[in-house]
Parts: structure tokens; C-alpha cells; sequence
DNA sequence: CCTTGACCTTGGAGCGACTCAAAGGCTTAG
DNA sequence: CTAAGCCTTTGAGTCGCTCCAAGGTCAAGG
């Protein structure tokens, strides 16, 4: 009858699991809301705001650990602190991210080559129809 | 006084460490090597070029499993089902690759956004010497 | 009133691919 | 004699959830 939701609820309107929001409960990342004579978490309708934040400094790949300082200067700090905190921590995963895409990068250009060169090999040995040594191997050999 | 190699020169002869090598023992990806009467593990010379293979086929980025069927087709099988076998895997990881790189792009793309904004009201908020409501969590909330 | 099914609770296990730590044995050099 | 630097095994820890089991609660239908 109250206005709270339950954890259910809070998950539909916010887009995470419920099983991620007992989560960062847990580990912190959330603050603990209260609880009915259910033993039911209540969630107050304001907050939602909490968890689609959360939710989108998730998208974002930011780490729990900073997920749940940045919640706390969401709601306790200034908009200098929250715009400080923000920028670091954008930042380093910015610079995490960067570096693994183009790992990725690496790595998707060394399968097309092997996939490439494993090719090659099935339409030559096609073409000219005796066996020719095994050389795929050597495909994978190559550092990129 | 054998030509046998201690696990950690296989390591460092391969770039695995001991501790993955073990491990890939362990798993089955790699075959298990007789032991001394140390009880030490013993690397004959050939053996380098297995472990060479394996960690080749890490770079690409292939699971452990997919690993283990190409080290025994390297010692046991044909031409054909190594370059099959490899074709399939590569091709599998390679798509699993670029999504994860698409999503990524995604990702950095955003984060250049919020810290595109913050930058841009930091300096708004320099110019204007009165203090403006706090947005900078507005920055985040945009799906992109 | 009773049942059914959908929700909620907690605690704990599982994932992938290693990595590290503990506790002990072997070998070689000073 | 001891110190170092290898090696052995077993088992726990990492990260960020995700899923499971066992049980309590609630709303609706018969």
C-alpha cells in the first residue's frame, strides 16, 4: 500500500537483475535499504534514480569499487567532487578500454590471416590434386 | 644430464609460464611429460615446439578446450582435420572477437562523451564565476 | 479454507583462465 | 652447514556477477 517497491519491481524499473542488486547490497555499492516485517527490501520510488545510475556507470565499464564512490557523491557530495571523481575514474577505464580494443584489434587481424591463409591452402591443395605436405601449422607459427 | 628440460626452462623456452603449464597439464590441453626420480617433470627439446603451438593458440585467444583438440591433432592428426578443426575454431573466435570489440567501441565512445561534457562544464563553470546547479550526472545518464 | 504459483529471503557454489601461496623436497655453491 | 633457487602438490583467490537450494510470504481462484 506503501509506496515502496519491491526488489522485483526495482529491478524492471531500473534494468538490473535483482540478483545484481543484492550484489552491490552486499558488497556495498548500494546502500542497504530497509527491510518490511516481510524481511522484504523496500524501495523508495526516488530510488530507481540510484539504480539507473548504477546501471549506466555499469554500461560504462566502471569497476564496483568506484560504481559505489561515486553513488555515495550521488548522493552526499558536491557537483565538484562528483565531476572530480567522475573524470578520474572515466578516465583510467578509458585508458583500460582503449588498450584491450586494440588488443582486440590485434588479435581479430591475426584469425583473419590464419583464416585467410588456411583458405589458400584447401583451394591449392584442390587444384594441384596430390598431397602436398601439411603446412598449416605454419600459419599459426606467425607472431601476427 | 639428459637433453630434458626443467619445467621452468620449457618456460622460459616458450613464453608459458610454470604455473600455466601446470596448469594446461592439469586440464588435459597439454599431455602430461614423464617425471624424474625428483619427481620433476622433464621437457624433451621436440616438446618446446608443442608448448610454442599452445601459447600461439592463446594469443588467438582459443579456450582451453579448443586448445586441447589442436595440441592432439599436432601430435596425431592429419593435414586435413588440423586445417578443419582449425578453420572452425578460428572462425568461432573470431566472431566472438569483433563483438567484443564492437561493444568496446561502444563503450570508449560513450566514455569520450561524459568526459567530453565534464571537461566542457568545468570550464563553463570557471567563466561564469557563480555556482551552477550541478549537471554533471546528467552527463551520464544518456544511453549513448 | 486451501492450494497454487509467483514472488521474496539467506547462504553458498560456480564460471573462466589462470595466478599465487603454503609447505615441503632436491641440488648446488660457499 | 646452510642458504639459494629450483621443483613438487594441493588448494585458495581473482572479478563480477549468476544461479541454486531451501524455505517464508502473498494474492487470486476454487
Amino acid at each position: 500500500m506503501s509506496s515502496l517497491l519491491t526488489i522485483g519491481q526495482a529491478a524492471a524499473a531500473s534494468g538490473l537483475s535483482a540478483d545484481t542488486i543484492r550484489f552491490y547490497e552486499r558488497e556495498g555499492v548500494l546502500p542497504r535499504v530497509p527491510r518490511g516485517q516481510n524481511s522484504y527490501r523496500g524501495y523508495p520510488a526516488e530510488h530507481v534514480e540510484t539504480l539507473l545510475f548504477a546501471r549506466r556507470l555499469r554500461e560504462l565499464g566502471l569497476a564496483p569499487a568506484v560504481m559505489a564512490d561515486l553513488i555515495r557523491l550521488f548522493h552526499d557530495g558536491t557537483c565538484r567532487e562528483m565531476r572530480d571523481t567522475l573524470a578520474e575514474s572515466c578516465g583510467k577505464t578509458l585508458d583500460a578500454v582503449r588498450a584491450r580494443r586494440l588488443e582486440l584489434e590485434r588479435v581479430e587481424a591475426q584469425l583473419r590471416n590464419v583464416l585467410d591463409g588456411l583458405e589458400r591452402q584447401a583451394v591449392e591443395e584442390q587444384r594441384i590434386s596430390t598431397v602436398t605436405p601439411c603446412a598449416c601449422v605454419s600459419l599459426i607459427k606467425e607472431g601476427n
